[in-house]
DNA sequence: TCACTGATCGTCT
DNA sequence: GACGATCAGTGAG
């Protein structure tokens, strides 16, 4: 089920707030596709951190992570992968919260179609995998996912989700920041499994 | 499940 | 010219 569609301001505009609440939030393509997943994992790149893109300025490349909250900020990686962030902070500042994972909810087929009928747990576990899915490309860059258009983001549904939070994945500098936001209780996350211990589980079906 | 490797290319030094 | 917010495939435990 969806939830209603975010808007300016509903969001938190500081990246670790952001990061947390988009837990939960359900990213959409265009409506027509009927294609959205669940976010289900997420990570912090704060201002004046030595791994985010935009800690070297502002340039070509990374000028969405400097719009208002709530911009898409889309980049090539390693010749194979996009990656979606979604910018934080007043407008003016580079900081964003990368999406890493998804829980795919609707449009299931148009994905698996778009991710060479990879298994439903891999559709979207990963930043590259979930653009993947999603269709999201450079030309995505720039969108506002908090107004219409092709792409947004929807109001969490049901009861807030325990969110887990780790170090980042991938990162040769400033590695050892806890600015990795996970939901606990999902099987869609990416990153080695010590990453993401689930807890205390308190009715999972699974563990028994 | 984890560890390792090759592929691949835009961006910045 | 090197490096990187990754992925798919392979092999071992």
């Amino acid at each position: 089920m969806s939830g209603r569609y975010l808007g300016w301001p509903d969001v938190p505009t500081e990246t670790v707030a952001l990061a947390r609440a988009l837990i939960g939030c359900e990213l959409e393509l265009g409506a027509q596709d009927g294609v959205a997943g669940r976010i289900v994992e997420t990570e912090a790149y704060v201002p004046g951190d030595a791994a985010s893109h935009a800690y070297r300025g502002e340039t070509v490349r990374n000028r969405s992570m400097f719009l208002r909250p709530g911009h898409a900020y889309v980049y090539f990686i390693y010749g194979t992968a996009f990656c979606l962030n979604v910018s934080s902070e007043p407008a003016g500042v580079g900081a964003a919260v990368l999406i890493r994972a998804l829980e795919p909810s609707r449009g299931l087929a148009a994905m698996a179609a778009r991710r060479r009928n990879a298994p439903l747990r891999d559709l979207c576990r990963g930043p590259g995998r979930l653009t993947a899915a999603l269709a999201i490309d450079r030309a995505s860059d720039g969108l506002d996912l908090l107004a219409p258009g092709p792409l947004r983001l929807l109001a969490r549904t049901g009861p807030p989700p325990e969110i887990g939070t780790s170090v980042r994945i991938g990162l040769s500098r400033e590695a050892d920041r806890p600015l990795r936001f996970y939901e606990r209780a999902s099987r869609y996350l990416s990153g080695p499994a010590r990453l993401s211990p689930a807890g205390e589980a308190v009715a999972s079906p699974a563990a028994k």
